[in-house]
DNA sequence: AGTATAATAGACCGGTTGGTCTAGTCAAGC
DNA sequence: GCTTGACTAGACCAACCGGTCTATTATACT
């Protein structure tokens, strides 16, 4: 082992794009190859199926996400309040970024996803749940401190977690489908007015 | 003409619930004939391409939802904030009962669509965008009088309707990922808490 | 009755899809 | 030097894609 070969990485990065830009379905295989230079046998070396590259890219992304922009606004020394703030900045200079780039907001290659495949793929439909609930579990994190450290009321903070979670994927739709990141930056700050009382039991 | 035929309508209707429940590209235009009982020239004497019935399935289900349970949960006899609960409670009970029938969740056609398309056809995102835009208005209406009556306190109506039906869309994109409609019942009722303030400027 | 036109039927088209298969290259271990 | 197994190359495949085309039928108008 240990040749060094940026094959499977190449492979990865550019499936990455490609599905983030346009979408699970848009994409082929070829087109993969194509642009990360690559041939079909040595794809099929690596990843056995579309819906494996699909899994790898999932997870890829969601490694990235998670030692990124994503620890950096969930940072443990940032007020529980401000991360939240961040992480909505944080959404819309990348989205603004991209535009500039390609021309047109790509949106959350999570939720595109998810949307996407999910009714008709169990697997990837479940991968892409566990990314959400990892991505709530950090707004979770930052609800607790706050309540502990009085700077917000009582509440389901678990609940409230997701429902965070919820309205940012929903801006990014919007955002999106506006094809203006614009929206992200002025709805984006509201997300710290949403609230779930306690005791709504189940 | 008034040859009284429905053979426009069956490929609507297959057509609608074939993109809802998996995907625009994965449903092919002979698999919507064949269900349809239709042949492809008939298809293509009515709709002379995808991307048109696609316009056409939008354009259909928007006037079905205008005229269906939103005119219902908006109505003006309703007090303006019971309007969003009716609102969530017919998002729930609609993506249950499809649940239940299908064994998945298809979450929001629109909101669907616009993730799948919006970088790639131009067209079919403004199309999505003003579905949106008239969705959002009636949050809007709702929001005003709301403020109008005192039930809620003075704030960006404009820019809260957005970011309410942000909200259920995003509310929407986690319940399907979770294939669960119970998400629906138990973040959606905190569609309420979202604010956001006037004189944000721009 | 005759004609124009709307609607239906389905063979057909070039191109693409995800995936397979065989042949061959390359470096490491013995 | 020979073998082994990871890797690359690319021809090939059946199935399917959106869309076109011609032929035929059914209906409305004159």
């Amino acid at each position: 082992m240990s040749i060094e070969t940026d094959t499977k990485d190449r492979i990865l990065a550019t499936a990455r794009e490609l599905f983030h830009g346009r979408s699970y379905a848009d994409v082929g295989i070829k087109e993969i190859c194509t642009l990360a230079k690559v041939q079909k046998g040595s794809f099929y070396h690596f990843f056995p199926s579309k819906q494996e590259l699909a899994m790898a890219v999932i997870d890829d992304m969601s490694d990235d996400w998670a030692h990124g922009f994503v620890a950096e606004a969930f940072d443990e020394a940032l007020p529980p309040i401000e991360r939240l703030d961040y992480m909505v900045d944080a959404v819309y200079y990348w989205q603004k970024a991209a535009k500039n780039a390609e021309g047109r907001m790509p949106g959350c290659l999570f939720g595109n996803l998810a949307l996407e495949v999910s009714t008709r793929d169990e697997v990837l439909r479940a991968r892409l749940n566990a990314v959400f609930e990892k991505a709530s579990a950090r707004f979770h994190e930052a609800l607790e401190q706050a309540v502990e450290l009085g700077e917000m009321p009582p509440l389901d903070t678990a609940a409230t977690a997701t429902a965070m979670l919820a309205y940012l994927e929903g801006v990014i739709l919007l955002a999106k489908t506006r094809n203006d990141p614009d929206v992200v930056r002025i709805l984006g700050p509201a997300i710290k007015s949403i609230r779930i009382e306690q005791r709504h039991q189940n």
